[in-house]
DNA sequence: CCAGTTGGTCCAAATAATGAACCGTTAGGA
DNA sequence: TCCTAACGGTTCATTATTTGGACCAACTGG
């Protein structure tokens, strides 16, 4: 692995649960030394990427992070369009809905959301949280769309048990994946919260690739066979406008399953 | 310079103008040669911080600055209570406003505008653009108020000729900048557009550190007394209220500047 | 068909990263 | 009060990585 490879996994363990690490804490994550860490850690301060509180020596985000989201969202506006989708979708379905982007082999990550506000018992989404492939809709999908060399290498690694219900054998999942490519819509119930029913659908990018998802996140004991209709119309929706949005078109194979599994 | 700072130092040549780069475009603005070049390139999208086009083979910002924008935003909501201040700004002034930020000795950079839609002669302002400090009310007033090894650092570099009535001789600034300290408000008369006059109220974080600058942009012919005893009055309540927002606090120094400057 | 461009690769030489041991400081406990 | 253990940060001989000239294949315009 690279310097500069090793530098910047150091901001991954920058969340919004721990916004704040201080060197000691960065060198144990990253299992480093300090003396590497602080000179990693120094360099990204100096380049913008980090700024330290001077009174308590801790490490945050820096500057230049809002800078360059700028540039890239003004270049190519994902967040905008995607949220113009998403307004429709939760218009329709009335349930926490959010759009989430393919972050490497670490995971995805909530691009946009909007949070459910009329039910009392309603799912709360982390923006910035990475989601974990094998556990969530939204990664089941993707990696069902992904190519071999990308599914093979998320299974390579451990898969945490998050829940009770996440499944955590790479044969197990291989099996939902071919259920996922014979619908065009990802599904986990409780895989990654119990009692939470997600169901999702594919974003490809202008390449092709599948980049990313939409899903919508509700109680299970919500979930009638007139919602889910309402739900999965909604989805293959919002996933056309979007990926359209973004410069892609969604796969002929996606799109008879869709019109297949609504059908039933 | 370590490897790390030269190789995230290509990420500033991404910018609005251009979005997406070739790696020979790269190595000629880098003073590198192809190979080093390349193999940084690659590192940072293997990190996510760029994405290649597949058919056209150049660079664009990646997938991990949205991430980390939303981490910092979520963390310390910057963009959104700066907003807020300008959302008031610019209903006092009728003027295009914007708050920009330090982004090390290179500039500031725009963080939040609103452009004035109103009248027909109007000022756009490009975000994510990089300001210089020496051209833009904004950047007088951060190096009015900035340390004296900051001050040096920006001015010990050639100070670009951007229009016919730029400052660049490091003599002149400094009399500039005294001015600034002695009313609170920095003043740029057509230092980086022909015809536009700004002005600027400085912005200071928990430390006491000037971080960021306020700033209206007006065509000087709608510059009466009256239109500016309002937009001075509109800044020093921008410019605290964002401050105070951040966690910081206006200097006393400041605040008598400022009331002494209102009171004429 | 050539000259000049593009993106990308190879490998010996040059350079930068590494980490154990260290320092100064602070905080808590006996 | 002393003692311990944490903290952030620095030093420097050892070690591993970066560097860049030369090279390749592909494309473009004359």
């Amino acid at each position: 692995m690279g310097t500069v490879a090793k530098t910047l996994k150091l901001l991954n363990y920058l969340s919004a649960f721990s916004p704040e690490i201080g060197l000691s804490e960065f060198a144990r994550l990253s299992g480093y030394d300090k003396a590497s860490t602080h000179r990693r850690l120094s360099e990204l301060v100096k380049a913008g990427f980090l700024e330290q509180d001077p009174t308590t020596k801790a490490y945050r985000l820096g500057a230049a992070i809002p800078r360059l989201a700028l540039v890239r969202e003004q270049t190519f506006p994902a967040s905008a369009s995607a949220m113009k989708a998403l307004d429709r979708l939760f218009a329709a379905v009335q349930e926490t809905v959010h759009v989430s982007i393919v972050q490497g082999t670490a995971g995805l990550s909530a691009l946009a959301h909007i949070d459910d506000q009329t039910h009392g018992n309603r799912v709360y989404i982390e923006p910035a949280d990475m989601l974990p492939y094998h556990a969530t809709a939204s990664g089941l999908v993707v990696m069902a769309y992904a190519d071999d060399a990308f599914r093979d290498q998320v299974l390579a690694e451990p898969l945490s048990q998050i829940t009770d219900d996440t499944s955590t054998q790479a044969e197990v999942l291989q099996v939902d994946f071919e259920d996922i490519r014979r619908t065009g819509f990802g599904r986990s119930e409780g895989g990654y919260e119990t009692g939470i029913y997600g169901i999702s659908a594919p974003l490809f990018d202008r390449n092709g690739t599948c980049c990313g998802a939409v899903a919508v996140a509700t109680p299970k004991s919500r979930l009638t066979e007139q919602a889910e209709a309402s739900i999965l119309a909604g989805l293959s929706q919002a996933a056309t406008d979007i990926t359209v949005a973004w410069g892609g078109s969604i796969p002929a194979a996606v799109q008879e399953a869709w019109m297949q599994t609504k059908g039933n």
